[in-house]
DNA sequence: ACCCATTGGTTGCGTGCGCAAGTATCTCTC
DNA sequence: GAGAGATACTTGCGCACGCAACCAATGGGT
């Protein structure tokens, strides 16, 4: 034994992945117990909602959710049916394929939206920004930018 | 509508936002589904294990792991039954508190850890350290580090 | 016109895990 | 030394979500 595999990862090496991991395991446990007791939406609701808020028309079809949110099809097929049975989504046909349908906010979703926003981006910036100057900020972007799944764009092959 | 709440993020503040929340969802993912295929556990097992592996004795506290996983101490209670089960792991009595029981590496854990290692770390490799220099490493367990629950010791609570 | 490969979406099933409640043990105080 | 409260762990329950199987619709090739 000895040398346990791990120690092929230097230390800093081994501090920035531990980091990475633990970091986001918090942060995002803490960001959804506040939604959920504050706005009775987790923040999966909340990623969905604010996609389609920010999309055309504030529709989406289910594959460029699951896309955006990295969530299955099952996933936001499920996802998407709370949302609907909350009020917040309404399913919408495609008139040109009869196979999608889009996922669309409804003017109550984007009020629980707002609301909600409001306390989820301060929490945002004190669990994550207030840590960095903004040099930093952008530093960050740019290297997490690289990772697999962080693509800028998100949506690709909209075929 | 007019200014939906998450224009407050400036744009370089959301992109590392998103692909600190994306790339995460995306890797996790992937080294998930590779260890589970090629040797039989999932990446919260190994995570266990390896704590085990680095600790004193190699056994530590359900609590201990609990802090260091981000695990609750339900949740740690049942994935150690998973590795008890499996072998990889036993569960001692601590002889000055009757309370708390120690989960220990077995040898067979010991070896299970070492051969997964060697292909997981090289997938960590693959999909998160070929993407800097080592500066750049450097400076992102700097940054990350700061982070709510990145603490090194591994023991937090942001509350 | 038909077949077949592809794509979009939903459903059955299993599992991981958090929360809350329960049990056992320790410690402090009177 | 008898509670009262804290601490370590486990258990009951429920939900979120991935996987695989499934159906429906589309579109290309012959």
């Amino acid at each position: 034994m000895e040398t346990l595999i791990e120690e092929r990862l230097e230390g800093a090496a081994l501090e920035a992945w531990r980091s990475y991991l633990q970091s986001h395991a918090s942060i995002v446990r803490v960001l959804d117990a506040e939604l959920v007791s504050e706005h009775g939406i987790t923040s999966r609701d909340y990623e969905v909602m604010l996609y389609l808020a920010q999309a055309p028309e504030r529709r989406l079809a289910m594959s460029a959710l699951a896309e955006r949110t990295r969530l299955t099809r099952s996933g936001i097929t499920r996802l998407v049916d709370g949302l609907v049975a909350a009020g917040c989504v309404q399913r919408v046909a495609c008139p040109n394929d009869a196979r999608v349908s889009y996922a669309r906010l409804t003017d109550a979703g984007h009020d629980t939206l707002r609301s909600a926003g409001c306390s989820h981006v301060r929490s945002i910036q004190r669990l994550f920004f207030e840590h960095f100057s903004p040099a930093e900020v952008a530093a960050l972007a740019e290297l997490l930018g690289r990772l697999p799944g962080a693509e800028a764009g998100g949506q690709c092959t909209v075929s």
